[in-house]
This record gives C-alpha cells, structure tokens and sequence, in this order.
DNA sequence: AAGCAGATCAACCGCCCACCC
DNA sequence: GGGGTGGGCGGTTGATCTGCT
C-alpha cells in the first residue's frame, strides 16, 4: 500500500501563485513563524497544498533570497562542488547565500552543463569527452588500436597522420539542432584526440588532460579552484569536419563484432559487451570462490 | 507582424528518511 | 519495534519569455 497523498490533490489550487496567494503566505509566516506546513494552507486561508506552499516560502518568498544573476563566483563554486559531490543540489545551494537548491539545479540545466559540453568536457564526470571514451573501452574492454581495422584513409597520403576517417553522426542524436551541436562535438573530439602515431597506432592525444584548474577566490567554503574562463577554453574547441562515425568505431572492434554479425549491430552492441564482461566476471569469481555459490544472485 | 523553436525557471511529482507516537 | 507523517531532495514538466526567420 503506497503513502496516501498529503492533500486532496483534486480540490487544491495548483500552477502559477498570485500576488495575492504569496501576501497571505508573507503574512502566516510573519504571524506564526514557520511550523507545520500542512495546517498552512487552512490557517492562511489557502487552497494550495501544504507541500506546495512550503516550496513556494523555500523557492522564492524568502526574505533572504537573491534574485539575481548568478556571479562569476557562485558559477565557480557550483561547477567545482558539482565536480565534487555531483547534484546534491541542497548541498552546493547551502555554499551560496540567497541561492535555493532549485536555483542552483535549474542554473545547472539551463547554463553550465551547456557551457561544458561546448568545452568538449563531460558534465557528469567532468573529464573530456575523449578521456570519458577512452576510458570506456578499457571497462568495456574494447580495445582501442581495433578500431584502426575498419577506418578509411584518405587518398591524401598527407591526412595519415591526423584527420582520418569519414563521417558524420554521432549515435545519440534525435536529429534536433542542439543535438546536431552535441554530435559535432563529439565527433571533432574523437577526430582531434585519437590519431596515429608513427607506429600507426590509435592513440589518445593530450586532450585527455583535463584543462588546468587554477586558484580561485569565490566566497565558497572549501578550498576551490576554478575552470578556466568560458570564453578562454571556447577557443579551443575544434572546428567541425569529423571524419568516422561513432558506429563505426565501437562495431569496427573485433571484441564485439565477434558477439554478433556487423550488420546486424547497433551502438547497443557495446553496452552487452559491458554487461557481459561483469557476468563474465561475475561467474569467475563463482568459479574461484565455491562458497558463494550457496547464494542467491539475482539479475 | 506572425510563427516557430529554443531557453528559462517556477512548480510539481514521487521517493526517501528521520522523527514521533 | 513499527507504522504513519512531515519535510527534504533530485528529477521532470510545462507555461512563459526571448530571439530568430
């Protein structure tokens, strides 16, 4: 049996809170000061649920809120805490005065997880996209220089080194402009940091070093550094003109090809490579541990 | 000027956990 | 100890705004 709802859903007032809603709301918490948010809405004079009337006060009523464009700072801070402890939103939000953990993860979506894929930098693990892959295939077990098997060089002998392969999607893409931007970026990544050395082997390049963080002075609590400024690292992002689908290059791999036939493969070839390598594993350790046969694993 | 697409952000949803009885 | 409840939290939605064609 789940938990009853805190409310009757159906007879509340919901969406976009009036001038008036907020006034009353001001005026409870003046009198009452803040308690149980439940009895709000009948001792204001409210029909909004209790739950939403404590996240309009937390949100956006507090007295103590900024409504204001995020600083330089702050923006250093989220990004270095992000880094850190990932989106635990209401902790990042608790180094930033007058910033509500709403704040900070809208401020997330709609800004800084843009600026870092434009950075070729990955915003979950805020490692380059390259490094992101590389280090992908070693989990995987994919191993890099099989990919060289199923790339085509160009009738430039000159390109050997450098720009080798041949177009254009990466797979994730649904065909929208910003997945389209997305995409390019991942492919010009690919192209710009695995080349051939002079042993014509598939190699990472010096992207896969993350961009130097540097000291930074933000009001933040702990001890932070900072990205290097947007506009600095922008430079840096290649042009467009990818030359190796991202298909090409996980099915080019013997590993998986050999699971099942290359036509018949799509990008998910690689994620049972994954699967399959832990399962494997999985039932090694079975193998060389027979007590944990006596226990139940479910998948 | 109108229509459209993308960006923004307030608000909601549902899960989780601590607390209380 | 266990069930009920309130509040906190992260993820998602959708209305509105903005800029472009």
């Amino acid at each position: 049996m789940g938990r009853p709802p805190c409310c009757d859903k159906a007879n509340v007032k919901r969406g976009p809170w009036t001038a008036e809603e907020d006034a009353k709301i001001l005026a409870y918490v003046a009198t009452h000061g803040i308690g149980n948010w439940t009895l709000v809405p009948q001792k204001a004079g409210l029909n909004r649920c209790g739950k939403s009337c404590r996240l309009r006060w937390t949100n956006y009523l507090r007295p103590d809120l900024k409504h204001d464009n995020f600083t330089p700072q702050e923006e250093d801070c989220i990004l270095e805490l992000h880094k850190t402890i990932g989106s635990r939103w209401s902790l990042i939000a608790k180094q930033l005065p007058g910033r509500t953990d709403n704040d900070v993860k809208n401020y997330w979506n709609t800004k800084l997880k843009k600026k870092l894929v434009t950075m070729g930098v990955d915003p979950v693990t805020h490692k380059p996209f390259a490094q992101v892959f590389a280090e992908y295939g070693k989990i995987s077990g994919i191993p890099i220089q099989n990919a060289r098997n199923h790339i085509q060089f160009s009738n430039n002998t000159t390109e050997k080194k450098g720009v080798f392969m041949e177009s254009k999607q990466f797979p994730f893409s649904n065909g929208t402009p910003h997945d389209k931007f997305v995409n390019n970026i991942m492919n010009d990544q690919l192209q710009e940091n695995y080349i051939w050395d002079s042993e014509e082997t598939l190699q990472t390049h010096s992207f896969s070093e993350v961009p130097p963080l540097i000291s930074s002075t933000t009001s933040c609590n702990p001890t932070l550094y900072s990205y290097p400024s947007f506009s600095s690292v922008q430079s840096q992002v290649p042009s467009s003109s990818s030359m190796c689908t991202w298909n090409e290059f996980i099915l080019g791999d013997s590993f998986t090809s050999s699971m099942q036939p290359v036509e018949e493969a799509t990008c998910s070839s690689a994620m049972d490579s994954f699967v399959d390598t832990i399962l494997a594993r999985d039932k090694q350790i079975l193998m060389d541990f027979p007590p944990l046969l006596d226990v139940y694993l479910d998948y």
